[in-house]
DNA sequence: ACAGCGATTGACT
DNA sequence: GTCAATCGCTGTA
């Protein structure tokens, strides 16, 4: 089955929708058609979270957060990279989960094309690299996830028996003590820094 | 108007 | 292991 996720599984506790994130499927439709697993996410708050681009109230950046769950919320960092979010929560209340790796399981070619690496587990085993894998910018922020949607997430049901392990958020410097971050045990497009809690 | 910086990556020692 | 690249966003003025 693939059943298409709704705006209902976003909008819930930040945390839950980046645990349950681990192991479902992005498709990117169309005629540069992608598929790859969700195999690392991360959660950011709003106001009571110092490593959230939410933490201090709504700028032109981050409005999206603050929005309707179900949309994407793409940034642009370090002069180079675009991260993928997708929004949680609900109306007012700002919280996203960062898409930090995935794992290509249909359109590897395009991937391949798009990234130019030595070895295929490089290809998405970061936040930056695995939103040029899927060619998404902060132009395609803002977009629904459900409607007419160029990105949503699709669950795989004959993917089972899986575990998911916890750690501190990688490259923040407030917050560390939080264990928002969830990813795949035993998958090899996990982002390097694989400490487990 | 402008200085400082970041939810990163890739190249290099 | 270290570190430079690179630029839009943010805070301050």
């Amino acid at each position: 089955m693939h059943n298409k996720l709704g705006y209902d599984f976003y909008s819930r506790d930040t945390v839950v929708v980046a645990l349950e994130l681990i192991g479902k499927v992005i498709v990117i439709p169309g005629s540069r058609r992608i598929k790859a697993r969700i195999v690392e996410t991360e959660a950011y708050y709003g106001s009571d979270d110092p490593a959230s681009h939410a933490y201090s109230g709504i700028t032109k950046r981050n409005a999206v957060m603050f929005g309707r769950a179900g949309y994407s919320y793409i940034y642009f960092v370090y002069g180079n990279h675009n991260c993928l979010n997708f929004v949680t929560e609900y109306e007012g209340t700002p919280g996203a989960v960062l898409i930090r790796a995935v794992e290509p399981l249909a359109g590897i070619d395009i991937v391949r094309r798009r990234r130019k690496v030595k070895s295929d587990f490089q290809l998405t085993n970061g936040p930056g690299k695995t939103a040029q894998a899927l060619g998404l910018t902060i132009k395609q922020s803002g977009l629904s996830l459900v409607n007419l949607s160029s990105i949503y997430v699709e669950e795989d049901e004959s993917f089972t028996g899986f575990t998911i392990s916890s750690s501190p958020r990688i490259g923040i410097s407030k917050g560390k003590s939080l264990l928002y971050r969830f990813f795949l045990n035993d998958n090899k497009f996990v982002s390097k820094f694989r400490q487990t809690n």
